[in-house]
DNA sequence: ATTGCGACTGAGAACTATTCTCAATAAGCT
DNA sequence: AGCTTATTGAGAATAGTTCTCAGTCGCAAT
C-alpha cells in the first residue's frame, strides 16, 4: 500500500464515519507512517509540534473509531498508536520491559493458521465472538538488553 | 496446586524479596484466588472492603515485583491484576470490547509449541531477549454479544 | 514477655495521562 | 461570497494511580 493509497483509505475511512480528512489529520496519518512503529502522543508531537497535544488526542480517538488507527495499551505510562490493521496488515509486537518501545514483527502464515485455529476453537468453547488477536513478545529490545542488565 | 502450595510459594517469593507476607498480602491473593479472573483494583476491594485501596495498589506492585502477580494494562481505564504464571500456568486471555471484563483461556500444547517456535525465531532475528508471550483474543463476550449489538 | 527497629499500613494529598470545554476558525456546500 | 457545521486549540477538569508520613505491626534479640 502506497503513502497516497493509505490516504485514500483513511480518507474512505473517515467519509464513511461522517468525519473530514482535515489537515491535523492528514499529518497525524503522515507522521504513524513515517516513524513506522507503535508511538506515543509526546513522540508524535515533538516530530510535529504544530499539532496540538489535544487535537493529536481528539483526532486519533476519531481515526480509530473509523478504523484507520490503533491505540495499544501499555505497561507502562503512556498508550502507543499505530496505523490500523487494515492498513498496515496483521502484524505483532516486540514490547521491551525495560524502555517501553514497541516494535513491530510478523509471523509466517503457517504460525499464524494454527493460532487461529486454537483461538477459533477457545472462543467457541467460551461463548465469545473474536474479532482479533494480539500476540506480543515481552522482553528487552537489542539496546536494552545489550549495555547492562 | 493446592492454596496452601500457593500461599507457601508466595511466602517464598516475598522472602526471597525481602519482603513479609502480612495479613493483607495474604487477603489480597485469597481475593485473586477466589475471583478466579483478571480483577480490576475496584473489584478487590469492593470484594474486601477491609483493604485499604491505597495499600491495594502498593501491595499488588510488591507481589509483582516478586513475581507472584501479573499486572495486565488494559484498554479500557482499568489495569487488571491475577495471579502470576509460575502460580496460575501459562494461560491466554479472552478480553471483552465491551464490558471490558477479562476472562482466562488455554490452548493446546502443540499450538503453544508453534507459537514458540515462531516467536523464537522472530526474536533472534530481531535481537530480541524473550521473556514471555501474550496471547489474547479481542472481541465480545457471551454476556455482550447475547443481548444486542 | 519486653523491647527495639525497620517494614508496613491507611487516609488523603499529589501527580499526570487523558478527556472535556467552548470560543474562534476552517471546511465544504450552494 | 456567504452560510452552516465540523474542527481546532489552550486550558480546565477528570480520574486512575502513586506518593507522603505519622501511626502500627512483625519479627528477632535480649
Ligand atoms: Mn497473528
Ligand atoms: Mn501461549
Ligand atoms: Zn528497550
Ligand atoms: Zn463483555
Amino acid at each position: 500500500m502506497s503513502t497516497s493509497e493509505i490516504h485514500e483509505e483513511v480518507a474512505r475511512r473517515l467519509d464513511q464515519a461522517g468525519q473530514r480528512y482535515t489537515r491535523g489529520r492528514r499529518r497525524l496519518i503522515d507522521t504513524l507512517l513515517s516513524l513506522g512503529r507503535p508511538v506515543t502522543i509526546r513522540e508524535i508531537v515533538e516530530n510535529e509540534p504544530e499539532l496540538a497535544q489535544s487535537s493529536a488526542y481528539r483526532n486519533l480517538d476519531v481515526l480509530q473509531s473509523s478504523g484507520a488507527v490503533r491505540r495499544l495499551p501499555s505497561p507502562g505510562d503512556f498508550d502507543h498508536f499505530e496505523l490500523s490493521e487494515p492498513i498496515l496488515g496483521h502484524h505483532h509486537h516486540l514490547i521491551c520491559l525495560q524502555c517501553g518501545s514497541i516494535a513491530d514483527m510478523h509471523l509466517p502464515d503457517e504460525v499464524e493458521e494454527v493460532v487461529d485455529q486454537g483461538l477459533a476453537a477457545a472462543a467457541h468453547d467460551a461463548g465469545f465472538f473474536a474479532v482479533q488477536h494480539s500476540l506480543d513478545l515481552h522482553g528487552y529490545c537489542a539496546g536494552c538488553s545489550a549495555p547492562a542488565n
